[in-house]
DNA sequence: GTCTATATAGCGATAGAC
DNA sequence: GTCTATCGCTATATAGAC
């Protein structure tokens, strides 16, 4: 028996976490002030501190926090049967993640933040990367079984696939009464058309 | 002869605006001090605020007078002869933009900044609908003229090229070493793939 | 129209009792 | 570990001379 129970502090952590992401999706980094986010947790400002170094330290866990998920997602998605079919159900995961609008706001002020502040980008940028790679290697897969245009870089293609992610992002907040459904399907499409070879070997 | 030159005061407003478009790019809106804008632009803070009565109306006219150059790019699209080829151009130029990492930031900063300012938000959408009709204009002619596939619709097509052109703008900010001209080609290949005919009439 | 000087307010982070 | 109280600093915008 130890005099901190780490599950309790990890529990709490994560609550302030929780309550400070809605705080920065709302106003963004700046305009969160550490007692927005004090109210929202319902602890003090002493409080705060005693879990975090800095309200820049609150912002980071939220994407530390959210690498974890992605990367489980995309290593169950590694091991399907179907690469294509992995690889349009984790893009329809992550899509559907879209009909949050605080998920939206979180992503575009993450964007916003990288491109200022190179640490930051520099976790940014791993996830992404990570994203990318995992979206490579059911490309791969899925070009090595045929179902896919071998004229396409499995890499570039990946690259790709994160971009249209990111465009219906973008469309999703420029847009508040958009149909992300109809949105989904078109993405679909246009995954299909881009990717799947010119003349399919089987229907599908 | 008047006690005022206009034209004069326009120029040293622009000026400002460019001024001012450097240090918010490099730095978000928030982390911009208007001391920052009065050393770039070489005046002093009495001097700024006799042109603009806060450093948010600077920062909106930035967006103001971009999309004056926008439709008039559109505008001129809008007449060419070979509808298709002209819809390339105008995607073309656009995604050329980005090349220059200080537009790839000013345009995630304002994104940002219009998920949580109402009235900016609405001028933001309305340069993005704006442009969404302009391509929607083309994407009709080149459907009038056979050249694109009959079950897409034209606005919901123009969402997407518009879309992807953020999803270029994502892809550069994301990689800085990102081989710019490579990608405007797979772009090409993407919009190809979903607008045209999957059984093209003609070559091209 | 441009400047210098400054009012006023709010913020992040710390100190130290309990 | 949590609280209250507050320090030290910086920022937008204004006042008013020239």
């Amino acid at each position: 028996m130890r005099t901190v129970d780490p599950a309790k502090h990890a529990a709490k952590r994560r609550a302030i976490v929780d309550a400070a992401a809605g705080c920065f999706a709302e106003k963004g980094f700046e305009r969160t002030t550490t007692a927005d986010i004090c109210r929202a947790a319902g602890i003090s400002s002493g409080s705060l501190f005693h879990y975090f170094p800095s309200k820049r330290a609150v912002f980071t866990a939220i994407f530390t926090d959210d690498a974890v998920e992605t990367a489980e997602r995309l290593e169950a998605a590694a091991k399907a049967a179907d690469p294509w079919a992995a690889l349009l159900d984790v893009v329809a995961e992550l899509a559907g993640q879209l009909a949050h609008p605080a998920v939206v706001r979180l992503v575009l002020e993450a964007a916003a933040q990288a491109a200022r502040d190179d640490e930051f980008a520099e976790l940014i940028h791993r996830n992404d990367s990570a994203l990318r790679d995992g979206l490579a290697v059911l490309v791969e897969r899925a070009e090595d079984a045929g179902l896919i245009d071998p004229g396409i870089a499995p890499r570039a293609a990946a690259g790709w696939v994160a971009g249209l992610l990111d465009a219906m992002i973008s469309r999703a907040s420029l847009d508040p009464g958009l149909d992300l459904a109809a949105e989904q399907a078109i993405l679909r499409t246009i995954l299909i058309r881009f990717l799947r070879p010119v003349s399919p070997p089987a229907g599908g």
